[in-house]
DNA sequence: ACCTAAGTGGATATGAAGTATCCGCTTATG
DNA sequence: CATAAGCGGATACTTCATATCCACTTAGGT
């Protein structure tokens, strides 16, 4: 490790989990177009502090979300373990969507396809190449339609999405219901339910 | 009717129009957020010219989108005549959704649930009027699951807008394979294949 | 032809927002 | 207690969109 991190005073390392924290609820509530300066008021700190130990949001957001998101890439990668590999694809995206459900941030991540750094492009390709794994596995164990691939994993997540930034009506979380839908029209048995009645 | 329009000057009223369908252009490739700027440019207008004829953005994107929302509104009305509630439904959906395909600022413009023109929330009100009708109908008829209602309609065509935006990978229109997969789903026949197998 | 009100162009004033820096003051720590 | 590290937050910079202004051009009536 050629790093040099040359230890910060106690307090500065309390700030900078202040910060962090901060960082990690307002993200969360709104989203990763809030300012450095929000951030830093939330955390009753000065702008001029946070930038000490972030030169900039791009590196604010990572630090707050690298970890969360390789968390969900080891859940993906921890599914292909089940044994009904339609239901482990079914759990694994409800569980990661149940995390974007509550961070608007994460979302916002998650859908911009683009210019994320290394270890989130990284954790990225993780997810999708054990999304793939279970496709397949699913489509073997003659539960999913065969017409379905990885590339479908993105635009159905993106889906799910729109619905949480959704002005919901009610106080309920739709999403859920709108998954089990769309996850429901994956299975094999539903691909065409038959000829017309008549 | 109050209103005097004093009669536009041919030239002024030729300009008019070029800033209408310059707008038309410009909203629908890079949506409403194009600047009154970019819409003169691309007519080949001064800016004060656009401002002349139109007081702001709103102004100007009303004049282009009230017109295709009622013509979409009267699509919904005209689908009630269908015999096929559900059919009826499925083929509104299509079209209004083709339109939004090929029009960016439209899709803005339906998802933003807020400040619109009275003109425009009118439009929208019958919208979801005639779709409430031929969900009432479809069930009716038994070919739609109870539990749909009204208040699904938005958040599935959120859904499938969003497939929209995202950054394609084939040439190819992904959104009416989803759309397709969705109305699957609310079919009566498709709610639930039946048991587990064994 | 000529007059004038209507129209035009586009440089520019205005304003809103976010980013990032600077520097006088405070505080941890050996 | 010396001093390097850290702190705060006013503010300089940017960027970008909105909207105006006014010297100049032109349609169209007489």
């Amino acid at each position: 490790m050629s790093e040099k991190t040359p230890a910060l005073r106690r307090d500065a390392e309390h700030n900078r989990q202040r910060t962090l924290a901060a960082a990690q609820e307002v993200f969360a509530a709104r989203g990763l177009q809030a300012t450095l300066n929000d951030v830093a008021h939330h955390a009753r700190l000065g702008v001029g502090t946070v930038y000490r130990r972030f030169p900039n949001k791009e590196a604010l957001a990572e630090a707050v979300y690298a970890g969360k998101l390789d968390d969900i890439r080891a859940t993906a990668q921890a599914a292909l373990a089940g044994r009904d590999a339609y239901e482990a694809l079914r759990a694994f995206l409800e569980h990661a969507l149940e995390q974007a459900a509550t961070d608007r941030g994460l979302r916002e991540l998650i859908r911009q396809g683009t210019g994320d750094s290394e270890q989130i492009a990284r954790a990225r390709q993780g997810i999708v190449e054990s999304c793939g794994h279970l496709i397949a596995r699913a489509q073997e164990q003659g539960t999913m339609r065969d017409d379905i691939t990885v590339d479908d994993i993105a635009p159905i997540v993106a889906m799910i999405d729109s619905v949480m930034d959704l002005p919901s009506t009610g106080a309920a979380r739709p999403w859920r219901r709108y998954l089990a839908l769309i996850l429901d029209g994956l299975r094999t048995s539903a691909a065409h339910p038959g000829p017309r009645s008549s």
